[in-house]
DNA sequence: CACCAGGCAAGTA
DNA sequence: TACTTGCATGGT
């Protein structure tokens, strides 16, 4: 079997063990393009920590956020950990918005799909994963999103090397697959719902797991 | 105590 | 290009 017919086999396999997944976790694109900043290398708890305290201080909006002092701002966010250099970020990326599409995230998603990956990667504090998040979750288009979960699973079940570079393992989703943001949505929720569960980076539990099955001999491997 | 968690950029060679 | 380091909190 080739690795795209793998990859579709998982998709199978997640989809039908854990069901539909309607992520990203928040309640406006804003706010997914604010998680995805403060969950760079950080556990999705400590951000909803942060998210919690902008709400409170009523700075989930684009203009308070932008207004609020950033020694303030990364107060707030502190408990995602890496809060001043996160702060920076965030700001980064507010003034892109306010200073080129007039403080509209919706004017900056009327570009076209590439220009718009481009536009949110040229943030500094911004890479691949993050814009990719932004323009997958935040503005609904099909990119597919690869992480660390991505990799391991991806990894373990043989379909690429481990320090397998970010825009490869990307392509070997994307061309598995039709191009359709629900599908690639549902498809990287539930890898981090797997990996969270079963494909944990010390300790593969697969018993239980849904991709068990499609396990060849000698896989997992270990460590990662 | 060590290790992990939905990265990124800057510095070095 | 490839490798190293700083950034930081909270959970296990």
């Amino acid at each position: 079997m080739n690795s795209s017919e793998k990859i579709r086999q998982f998709y199978a396999a997640l989809h039908r063990a854990y069901g539909p997944q309607h992520w990203w976790p928040a309640e406006t694109p804003l706010e997914v393009c604010v998680g995805a900043i403060l969950t760079q290398n950080t556990n999705w708890k400590n951000v909803e920590r942060a998210i919690g305290n902008l709400k409170a201080a009523g700075a989930m909006n684009l203009e308070a956020l932008w207004r609020l002092p950033p020694e303030e701002l990364a107060e707030l966010i502190r408990p995602a950990g890496y809060y001043r250099l996160k702060a920076g970020r965030l700001r980064n990326f507010l003034e892109l918005v306010v200073t080129r599409f007039g403080g509209s995230l919706d004017r900056l998603f009327e570009l076209p799909t590439a220009a718009l990956r481009e536009t949110v990667l040229s943030v500094r504090g911004v890479g691949r994963e993050t814009a990719d998040s932004i323009v997958l979750y935040a503005a609904g288009r099909p990119i597919f999103v690869v992480d660390a979960y991505t990799l391991r699973v991806a990894f373990r079940h043989s379909l690429v090397d481990q320090d397998c570079d970010y825009d490869l393992l990307q392509e070997t989703f994307t061309s598995a697959l039709e191009a359709d943001a629900k599908t690639f949505q549902d498809y990287h929720a539930l890898l981090v719902q797997v990996g969270k569960s079963h494909c944990k980076k010390q300790s593969p539990e697969c018993d239980g797991c849904p991709l068990a099955a499609l396990l060849e001999p000698g896989e997992p491997r270990e460590p990662y």
